[in-house]
DNA sequence: CCTTTTGTGGATCGTGCGATACAGAATTTG
DNA sequence: CAAATTCTGTATCGCACGATCCACAAAAGG
């Protein structure tokens, strides 16, 4: 048909992701954008239609890739308070580098309750989580690994909550000496 | 000397904070801010030195009034879950209210880590809501009220740490019905 | 009451914003 | 190889940004 892409458009998203994460949204600029994937402001609008666009893909992409894999992660082999407290600890070391927290979280408080759209997403994402570990949870109580006095689905929502408190709290406080014993805190629940 | 301030500092910083705390400090214009503040340009920054200083203010009147109000409320006669309770959930109430969730946790969200400012008056703050939690805890301890067998600075670390979860996910589930659950999950600590 | 000092709001500064226009390059189809 | 179509980078659009300037107003001191 005609001349074809010449960028890498899953590897501009993959940069334009990064920078979001790490500046937020209104300071991130389309300056800043083109300049870090090395795409003129044409074909990034082209291909994106507005900064919004791209940053709705960036979004997308983190879901795909990093929420997934903390979700697979669950899938491994192992008791339920290992693999749920690996994910834990891998998601803060996620956040702690660059000390760029998590981009969902940072989606939340910047951008809501105004962009609604990112709303939906972000609400998505986080009832994929909190299913995902609620079947490790409805999984293990089957196995007499923990209590079962609880309902999976609210322990994953207080796990999933729990989750985002240390997400937070991670850009302020970086130690994870100091966030290890909150995460066993948390486990404890499953006792 | 010369002609008084017309316009009421305290006010105009609520005001600012309003603002600031609804839309996040990008998305605030100073302009937005002169129009919400009643207050001329001129006058807005010979009293506050820049936007960055207005939003310094805001920052610090968020954490005089109303964290130092969540703090005060601990001191209310009553078991430690009782107040505990009542404190986590009156904080996910102002969350709720107008979904702007939490100003500190949309502070570190978006100007960490580049604003080392805000980062430094942000830690300050979950410290000092830490400290005053053990207190709490370790009062309560002391009257067998709760379980003895934890740190009370980690576990009030914990609840610290939940709570600000508690404040991003209001952002995007709201219903109180669906967090008092998590909370009560939390409170299980204590026993 | 006149001078001095500070506060006032609006005009204005230079800059950077998100978005678009466009000429040229690259590719496919006939 | 020519026509048609799409992608490319850059120049430019109008606008809003944070910050400053400034003429005037208001209050206190001599």
């Amino acid at each position: 048909m005609a001349r074809l892409r010449e960028f890498d458009t899953e590897l501009a998203v993959a940069r334009a992701m990064e920078l979001f994460w790490l500046r937020g949204y209104e300071a991130t600029s389309v300056r800043d954008l083109t300049e870090a994937l090395g795409v003129g402001q044409g074909s990034l609008y082209a291909a994106f239609g507005s900064k919004d666009g791209l940053y709705r893909a960036a979004l997308t992409r983190y879901r795909e890739t990093l929420a997934a894999d903390a979700l697979a992660s669950l899938e491994e082999s192992g008791d339920a308070r290992t693999v749920i407290r690996a994910m834990l600890l891998e998601r803060v070391a996620i956040a702690t580098d660059g000390a760029r927290g998590c981009l969902l979280v940072n989606a939340i408080a910047e951008r809501l309750p105004a962009d609604t759209a990112t709303a939906r997403a972000v609400h998505e994402t986080l009832d994929a989580s909190r299913d995902a570990l609620a079947e490790v949870l409805r999984a293990a109580g089957k196995r007499g690994e923990i209590r079962t006095g609880r309902d999976p689905v609210t322990l994953a929502a207080f796990l999933v909550t729990f989750l985002n408190g240390l997400l937070v709290v991670s850009k302020v406080t970086p130690e994870v000496r100091e966030l290890e014993p909150l995460v066993e805190i948390a486990l404890s629940t499953l006792d």
